[in-house]
DNA sequence: CGTGGCCCCTGATTGC
DNA sequence: TGCAATCAGGGGCCAC
């Protein structure tokens, strides 16, 4: 699945293979993976035709390039199967394949969006005025993500405080916080000995410093461990960063023994998904 | 307006 | 052996 890390590589990819360079023509083979583009997969490649595309830049899990001057971006999210692939434009198609940008130069690739479960997609918008990281208007409600210089601890805190919810409810809120997802919120949390239902409420700060650096610690982890196992002419891994996957200690863990003591990893159903943890290290809050 | 539940989608796996 | 149920999970949307 495409974490954040893998987000990072994918947009270290694009930077390196995309950025720069002029669109030729777009081709939507799945309007679906357009639906966020309201004016229709046809004026999502008129509007792209002719022009150039800036840097990759990353909030969370969302991706995107700058157009033209930058007063409008083309968003990526990859959901949970999408892939952003460089290709030679004679390698057959991918089973499912969505979307084709051919570039207006001689380098020889185009660039492939690839989504089985369409749960991802591309789309054009303004950017914010003024924002010196040109953030597509559609996300300016996404917070930052731990990873980034300006994220605010303390203010991350005082938000948590406030909220009357559960701790990882609270780390999926992309209002909050972006970028983590269930699985790595299962890591950080057994990482910080937290249990997912312990109300917000209850944290104290350094409890909440320690819980953003063990996420932090985390991804970090994952990102090194991704950024080795791909292929130069792919911007992205299949989304399985295959060699992270040995370092989970809780998330996909369920009977196998806690790392730490023995005790075996419990599965609960939680949000029409799991959640994987100890049930000694992370104890469950007190029934109220 | 904050909170929480539902649903979008396809393929692998599991169970009867 | 075949078919149905279940699971994976990000995040938009909507009811309360």
């Amino acid at each position: 699945m495409p974490e954040l890390p893998e987000v990072e590589v994918v947009r270290r990819g694009l930077e390196r293979w995309v950025g720069g360079r002029t669109v030729a023509a777009v081709e939507v083979l799945h309007p679906r993976a357009i639906r966020r583009h309201l004016a229709g997969p046809a004026d999502f490649g008129t509007q792209l035709t002719g022009q150039r595309l800036g840097a990759a830049r990353r909030r969370g899990k969302y991706l995107w390039l700058p157009v033209g001057d930058g007063s409008r971006a083309v968003l990526a999210h990859l959901g949970m199967s999408g892939q952003l692939l460089v290709q030679p434009p004679d390698a057959p198609d991918e089973k499912h394949l969505r979307v084709r940008i051919r570039f207006a130069d001689t380098e020889g690739t185009e660039l492939r969006f690839v989504d089985q479960r369409t749960f991802g997609g591309l789309s054009l918008h303004d950017t914010v005025l003024g924002d010196p990281d040109g953030l597509p208007d559609v996300i300016a409600h996404i917070a930052r993500d731990p990873l980034d210089p300006a994220f605010d601890d303390a203010a991350f805190h005082t938000a948590l405080r406030g909220r009357r919810t559960t701790v990882k409810r609270a780390l999926l809120d992309q209002s909050l916080i972006s970028g983590v997802g269930n699985i790595y919120a299962d890591e950080a949390l057994w990482r910080t000995r937290l249990h997912y239902e312990r109300p917000t409420a209850g944290l104290t700060r350094p409890r909440t410093a320690e819980l953003l650096t063990h996420i932090r610690e985390v991804m970090n982890e994952a990102l090194a461990a991704g950024g080795t196992s791909f292929d130069s002419l792919y911007v992205n891994v299949n989304g399985q960063s295959g060699y992270f996957d040995r370092s989970l200690d809780a998330y996909g863990r369920e009977d196998e023994p806690c790392r730490r003591c023995g005790t075996a990893i419990r599965r609960r159903p939680w949000m029409n998904r799991s959640s994987y943890f100890c049930p000694r290290c992370q104890r469950p809050p007190r029934a109220a």
